[in-house]
RNA sequence: GGCCCGUUGGAGAAGCGGCUUAACUCACCAGCCUUUCACGCUGGCAUCCAGGGGUUCGAAUCCCCUACGGGUCACCA
C-alpha cells in the first residue's frame, strides 16, 4: 500500500493557535497510525504579515506538545524548499502552464473596482465574485493597461456550470457549483501566488496523500480542485475537520480566553495534557476512557471518529484533564516543572537542599489543589506570612471552644520541643495531644488547623506544620489567640 | 445577501432504521472514605434527540421546510 503523507502548513502570521495545534495533532495521529510521514510547510506567501519570529513559535510550540515531523522545515526532505516563498520558481512553470493553456489569464481591474463589482452584486442579493471582464483581453488593450501603470495579477479561469464534487473524509460527499465562484487570483501583483493556488502544487509535488484540515478551508477546496484538474494533478482525499468554539458558541477568539499554545504552556499546562484535550475537540474515543498518552492516541484514533459538528472549547475539561496529569506525575518530574512557579511566587529563593527537600514537600501538598502549576502561586499564599485571618465567622467560633486554649498550648509547647518539624513528628505530636487529652479527632485538629490557617480545610496538617516551620507555627499560634483574647503560655 | 456545513442534557459526546427505559467523560447534586479540604469510590442528573411536517409496521437515526449557530465568497491563509 502506498505510503500515507500529510502534512501541516501553517502560515507563519501568529503564535500557534489551538486550532491549529489540533490540526497538526490529528494530522500527525493519522500520519503515525499509518506508519505514514508528517510534512511541515511554511505558507508565507503574506509577506505583510509572516515572521520568522511566528514560524519559530509554531515549531517550538509543536516540539513542545510531541508533535514531531519527519519531513519539512529545518529536517529537509526531498520535496524542499519547504517555505512556500523559497518555492516560487516551482510555482513559475505551473502558471505558465496554466497562462499556456487557457486555464488562467491576466487581469488589470483594481482593488476597488472589484470591490465594487462585489458590492453590486451583493446588492442584488447575488454571490459576490469576479465577472471575468478581463478574460478575453486582446494585446492592445493590455498594453494600454501597462501603459497606464496597472500591475496584472492571474487569474483562474473557472469553467462556468460546471458541478465540483468533494469527497470529504469526514463529511462526506459536498458538492459546490462552479457559477457561485467567480475567477480567483492565483497570483497577486506583487507576483507572489496566492494560497489557494500554491496549496495545490505543493500539495501535489510533496505527494500528499490526504490533506486533513480546518472546516473553513472547506468552501475553498472547490477552487483548488480545479486547479488540480486544470494541471492534471492528482488529488488527495480530504478531510475537513470543524471548528473550535469558544463558550457562547461563536468562533475561538482571544475572547474566549487564551488562543495560542504558548499562552497554556505558561500558565503550567502540561503538554500531555493540552494534548490529551485536544485530542477530544472533535473526535471521540470509542470505549469510556478519555485520558490517553500520544502513543495510545496514534493507536485509538480514527477519522471515522471524527465529529462534523463543531466542538466547544470547555476550560473546565481542560483544567481537570490537567489537574489529573499533574496528580499523576512522578513527583521528580513534577517537581522539576514546578520550580519556576515556586521561584516566582516568592517561596523558593534559591536551590539550597533545604530548599529542595521543602520544595518536594510543598509540592507533593499542593498537588491535589492545583488545575495549572500557574495556580501555585495563589495556592501557596496559605503557607506564606505570619499572621492569621479568619475566613469566616464559623472558623471563628471553633476557637472559642473552651478546651480549645488547652490544646492550642499544649501544641505549642511540644512543636517548641520538637527537634525538627517534619510530617511524621508533627503527627506524633497530634498524637499525643489526642492521647493526653483523651479528646476526640476534631477537637484537636479543626483548633489548631483554623489557629494555624485561619480556614476550616486545607492540607493534612502534619505535612502544613512541616511546610510553616516552628518559627511560623509559632508566630500564626500566637497571632490567632490575640485575636481570639486566650492566655498563652509558651 | 448567495453558497456550504452543523444542531443529542450546562459542556465534550456515543448513536449509522428495531438491541435505547439515549453509553461514557467534565460540571452539578447526594452519600461513603478522610481530623478538614482535595483525591478516590457509589448513586442521581435528557420521558427524549432545535421546531414542524413527511417516509416506514417501526426514526435521534432517512426526506422536506423553518429557526438558530458557524464557515466562505480577499491581490489572508
Amino acid at each position: 500500500m502506498e505510503k500515507i503523507r500529510v502534512r501541516f502548513a501553517p502560515s507563519p502570521t501568529g503564535p500557534l493557535h489551538i486550532g491549529g495545534a489540533r490540526s497538526a495533532l490529528f494530522n500527525y495521529l493519522f500520519a503515525k497510525q499509518h506508519d505514514g510521514d508528517l510534512i511541515l510547510r511554511m505558507e508565507d506567501t503574506d509577506l505583510e504579515r509572516s515572521s520568522k519570529e511566528s514560524e519559530e513559535n509554531i515549531k517550538d510550540s509543536l516540539k513542545w506538545l510531541g508533535i514531531t515531523w519527519d519531513e519539512g522545515i529545518d529536517v529537509g526532505g526531498p520535496h524542499g524548499p519547504y517555505r512556500q516563498t523559497e518555492r516560487l520558481d516551482i510555482y513559475q512553470k505551473a502558471i505558465d502552464r496554466l497562462l499556456q493553456d487557457g486555464h488562467a489569464y491576466y487581469c488589470y481591474c483594481s482593488e476597488e473596482e472589484c470591490e465594487a463589482e462585489r458590492q453590486a452584486l451583493m446588492a442584488k442579493g447575488e454571490t459576490p465574485r469576479y465577472l471575468g471582464k478581463c478574460r478575453q483581453l486582446t494585446e492592445e488593450e493590455k498594453k494600454q493597461y501597462e501603459e497606464e501603470g496597472r500591475k496584472p495579477v492571474i487569474r483562474f479561469r473557472v469553467p462556468e456550470n460546471q458541478m465540483v464534487k468533494i469527497d470529504d473524509l469526514v463529511r462526506g460527499e459536498v458538492t459546490f457549483e462552479t457559477k457561485e465562484m467567480g475567477d480567483f487570483i492565483i497570483v497577486k501583483s506583487d507576483g507572489i501566488p496566492t494560497y489557494n493556488f500554491a496549496v495545490v502544487i505543493d500539495d501535489a509535488e510533496m505527494g500528499i496523500t490526504h490533506v486533513l484540515r480546518g472546516e473553513e478551508h472547506l468552501s475553498n477546496t472547490p477552487r483548488q480542485i480545479l486547479v488540480y484538474d486544470a494541471l492534471g494533478l492528482r488529488k488527495p482525499k480530504f478531510a475537513h475537520i470543524s471548528l473550535i468554539l469558544g463558550k457562547d458558541r461563536s468562533k475561538m477568539s482571544k475572547r474566549h480566553g487564551s488562543t495560542s499554545v504558548v499562552a497554556y504552556k505558561n500558565q503550567g499546562y502540561l503538554p500531555e495534557a493540552l494534548v490529551n484535550f485536544l485530542a477530544l475537540l472533535g473526535w471521540a474515543p470509542q470505549g469510556e476512557e478519555e485520558i490517553f498518552s500520544l502513543e495510545e492516541l496514534i493507536e485509538k484514533f480514527s477519522l471515522e471518529r471524527v465529529s462534523k459538528s463543531p466542538a466547544v472549547f470547555d476550560m473546565e475539561k481542560l483544567k481537570w484533564i490537567n489537574g489529573h496529569y499533574i496528580r499523576n506525575m512522578p513527583l521528580e518530574h513534577l517537581k522539576e516543572m514546578a520550580v519556576p512557579y515556586l521561584k516566582e511566587a516568592g517561596f523558593l529563593k534559591e536551590n539550597s537542599i533545604e530548599e529542595d527537600s521543602l520544595a518536594d514537600l510543598v509540592i507533593d501538598t499542593l498537588k491535589n489543589y492545583l488545575s495549572c502549576l500557574g495556580d501555585i502561586k495563589e495556592k501557596i499564599g496559605l503557607f506564606k506570612g505570619t499572621t492569621v485571618t479568619f475566613e469566616n465567622d464559623k472558623a471563628k467560633n471553633t476557637l472559642n471552644q473552651e478546651h480549645v486554649p488547652m490544646v492550642v498550648n499544649l501544641f505549642a509547647q511540644k512543636i517548641l520541643a520538637s527537634e525538627e518539624i517534619k510530617p511524621e513528628s508533627v503527627k506524633a505530636v497530634l498524637k499525643n495531644i489526642r492521647k493526653e487529652t483523651k479528646l476526640g479527632g476534631g477537637q484537636v485538629f479543626m483548633p489548631i488547623r483554623v489557629a494555624l490557617t485561619g480556614q476550616m480545610h486545607g492540607p493534612d496538617l502534619d505535612k502544613l506544620a512541616a511546610i510553616l516551620g516552628k518559627d511560623v507555627i509559632i508566630a500564626r499560634l500566637k497571632n490567632s489567640a490575640e485575636k481570639i483574647g486566650f492566655a498563652i503560655d509558651f
